[in-house]
DNA sequence: GGTCTACTTCCGCTCAGCGGAAGTAGACTT
DNA sequence: AAGTCTACTTCCGCTGAGCGGAAGTAGACC
């Protein structure tokens, strides 16, 4: 039962028109007069006035000073219950930490969220690069090395699912069906993904499976590296050492089963 | 009509309800069935049914393996849109690292929601004891160094508020008016507060206010500590110095007007 | 077999939600 | 000072989305 296109058409209940509402606040939108939401989410302006206070007084939303709205406390507190993020993201950040240590590179974690690789964690100094990839980016599957990851040893569904959509986001983007597939086979048995700026013009990256329980792929680590000056070869192995502790410390944790639905 | 004494939240329109079924998960109940959102909401099961199945087609819930539901990642998305925690909590960590270094106690940082001081983010080490206050908590404002900062600051309203409710916690809890009033101005005039096991017993904690534009108090900074064996002249100098910093830093950020909402 | 508790589906009644229209408020133009 | 933006708010009658009792399914335990 894959509804395939209902984008715009979005939903009739309730619940649906509200998280429409919600759903026009991201990264570049935290902060947006009721005008904006009602522009964004295609509501009627009454109609979106209606939920947008109705939120308020949730607490879902906060009316700032100036009239506009942001996301409110309510959401903040709630998101920090999501163990699945919270939890990784609170064990691998050490983890992290000393990859960033060794490799001065912007370092990522992700976990598959639909048909795209939700960041969870994301460390990166002032000399790395303005990635686009803050926590709670959700990047395409087939144009990044943490995608990819998720991507090779996903199921045949989601592969499919994937494969039907291959948007380009740079000269170098795979939008080959046949040339990604031998790409994924070729990850699932080297054990690490590559991208070279196939999502951003002068970002490449190296990602490499986080596993847990019965060795199911639950999450992916990679960096994300200005240019391709780095010896390949050490930061694979630099990287899969942490994974590796990372995976043991999950499990013990009994972390090991982030799960997925949809 | 039927029964005034309705739920705590008499919440008639479907997007309550849903927010109902939200607020039914803390830290306690991040992983509950149906069956217990149920209880814990008050709903009834078939209406409870069909709305946490809307929430899951939504993202904001997720369903487990084991057929329970937990916070989905949509609403985690969302949450870390929430400048006001989000920003704040990455501008402050690297100030409150540094007390830490100094005071090798539990740091904490909180903002006023409502009636509560919520706890936006937290350092404890292993040696540090079980704060109750994992960043998303929601302190009492009359019985917590933080909270009591905000609350010495904050409007006559906020104060009658909470003076009507002053539940006790220990036998230390400060439950007579007069006694909190002459305290809070003394927390004004002193420029810090200092609860000791107001909250909980073998739990003292030191607070001081985190000024924004127009030196309004955004933010309260303070350390918990398992007994009071510190010298409490040179802690609250090393948290007026960070909180100072703090401060300049978050003006600077364009973060110095964190607003607040009934 | 019986009896739990947990979850899911069905369906007719009704009231919550809908959204067009009209009103208020401020900012900018002529 | 009258006119015209755009942004927000209030009003209100119609209607179908949401409600929840009842009945059905599934598994666990005695």
């Amino acid at each position: 039962m894959l509804d395939s296109a209902d984008r715009s058409k979005g939903s009739k209940s309730v619940t649906g028109r509200a998280f429409l509402v919600l759903d026009a606040f991201d990264a570049d939108h935290r902060h947006q007069t009721l005008a904006s939401i009602a522009r964004r989410t295609g509501l009627p302006l009454t109609t979106c006035h209606r939920l947008v206070h109705e939120l308020v007084e949730q607490g879902a939303l906060t009316r700032t000073l100036d009239g506009a709205y942001e996301i409110g406390s309510k959401i903040w507190r709630l998101g920090i219950l999501a163990s699945l993020h919270s939890g990784l993201r609170e064990i691998s950040l050490p983890y992290m930490e000393d990859i960033y240590q060794l490799a001065n590179d912007a370092v990522q974690i992700g976990v598959l969220d639909g048909f795209r690789c939700l960041i969870v964690e994301r460390i990166a100094g002032s000399r790395t690069l303005e990635v686009i990839s803050k926590p709670g980016a959700r990047l395409p599957l087939h144009a990044s090395g943490v995608g990819k990851v998720l991507l090779a040893h996903g199921s045949q569904d989601l592969q499919n699912a994937v494969f039907a959509s291959l948007d380009s986001y740079t000269g170098q983007t795979i939008t080959d069906v046949d040339v990604l597939e031998t790409q994924l086979r070729e990850i699932k048995r080297q054990g690490f993904a590559h991208s070279r700026e196939e999502l951003a013009v002068g970002a490449t990256s190296l990602a490499v499976p986080v596993l847990g329980y019965g060795n199911k792929v639950i999450a992916a680590l990679g960096i994300v590296t200005p240019v391709e000056n780095r010896d390949i070869e050490r930061m694979v192995s630099v990287l899969k050492v942490s994974a590796n502790a990372l995976s043991k410390k999950l499990i013990l944790n009994g972390m090991g089963d982030l799960n997925q639905r949809v």
